[in-house]
DNA sequence: TCACAAAATGAACGAACGTTCATACAATTG
DNA sequence: CAATTGTATGAACGTTCGTTCATTTTGTGA
């Protein structure tokens, strides 16, 4: 494989200053082989990434998965962890927008959600590959929860502020959560089933179909 | 591997009449390969269930699972195929019982989906495991998808049959019909995620909520 | 410019993979 | 009770797996 080649197919990223070429030369190929790990993943699943498919994949050498994350194993964790990251980063600018009301929180949960940066063909590959290993392999476990505790707890304080808000008197603030937090996720699912005939405007008219019946006075 | 011992480990299944001993004995081993490639799955994941795992979890001998399923892939594709076949046994049993009101086949749709028989930790894995690959290997797909078109269908009559007997006059069938879907396969995914935690009467509590939200008069 | 060190390479290796098939066993048939 | 035939076995095989490491390349600092 020609080194030259390979140099050409690495993609831009942004070049982290204070870095002399020699480190920003390393984290770019690190970065390119999370990159082609993921898209690995995508197209022939988990079973199907071999140390084989990543080279080819990436157009680097064979040597530098082992150079770069010690294993393979360590590489398809790096994978879970930067997809984890990615997808908390999203949710966080919403929840931590103290300029938001909590309808326009939910909204904003609702976009992210149904976003092409978060909800897409390959990342959603990836969720569900790392999920449907998390029984076998507890150490993926930090990295394939997108509805952990945190989401939860956003998801339920956004519910409070709604019920009282709006005065609902039966309205149940925990369920709601509940009730929207696995309609998201069951909305990935059929993305992830049937990306090909989904459509996000049908899925967020879905969503707020659900939000006004939960939160009538303000859907 | 001696027989004798390989004999004893065979659960008893229903002797199906009309066969002789041989005939018998073929298709226990047969069923056999098929419960412990599936406990395989729920143990170590699809990546690690191997011939020598399935073997090892079977007792039988390593030639038995080409000899019955002819390749490995086959008997995956089987397992996935057992599931499906009786997850639709499951839902079509309420769907189909015409002495039920909407209201009851709803009801009994949740009790479904929230039964032990349909919601266990193994069956959860395997489901999730075949859907995390049916990106890359299509054959997987016509088994995997639990909210197939039949499913969504038999849902969408029951909130038709709702809205038209509660006179909800803004009430969408078909978004209703979506929501609940949605919820249901978001629950699986919790229960997957964290079925240590999961709490089978507070997500029947939520799927009566969102029916309550949706079809006021009659929850 | 040159010695040094870090990064990258890919041939080679042992282990594990799925499959094959010659052989052994046991149920059925005549 | 043979002879026959379908079922079961597991050693052996070729392939592919992830990893190692001696070697080469390339950027850094004197």
């Amino acid at each position: 494989m020609n080194k030259r080649v390979t140099q050409t197919l690495i993609d831009d990223v942004q070049t982290e200053d204070g870095q002399n070429a020699r480190e920003r030369g390393k984290s770019k190929n690190r970065r390119h082989l999370l990159e082609s790990a993921a898209n690995a993943i995508h197209k022939f699943g988990v079973r199907g990434t071999t140390i084989a498919v990543i080279q080819q994949e990436s157009g680097l050498s064979r040597g530098m998965i082992n150079l770069h994350f010690g294993t393979k194993e360590n590489l398809l964790l790096a994978v879970a962890e930067d997809l984890a990251g990615h997808y908390s980063a999203r949710w966080h600018s919403v929840a931590q927008d103290e300029s938001l009301s909590p309808k326009e929180k939910l909204e904003g949960v609702i976009g992210v959600e149904l976003s092409h940066d978060v909800l897409n063909e390959r990342d959603a590959a990836i969720w569900f590959a790392f999920r449907s290993e998390v029984v076998s392999r507890p150490e993926y476990r930090a990295y394939i929860d997108s509805r952990d505790a945190n989401f939860c707890n956003m998801i339920v304080e956004i519910c409070e502020a709604l019920v009282e808000e709006g005065g609902y008197s039966n309205g149940d603030a925990q369920l709601s959560a509940n009730a929207l937090i696995a309609l998201f996720e069951g909305i990935w699912t059929d993305f992830h089933l049937h990306s090909d005939r989904f459509d996000r405007k049908n899925a967020e008219q879905t969503c707020l179909y659900v939000a006004g019946r939960l939160f009538p006075k303000h859907f």
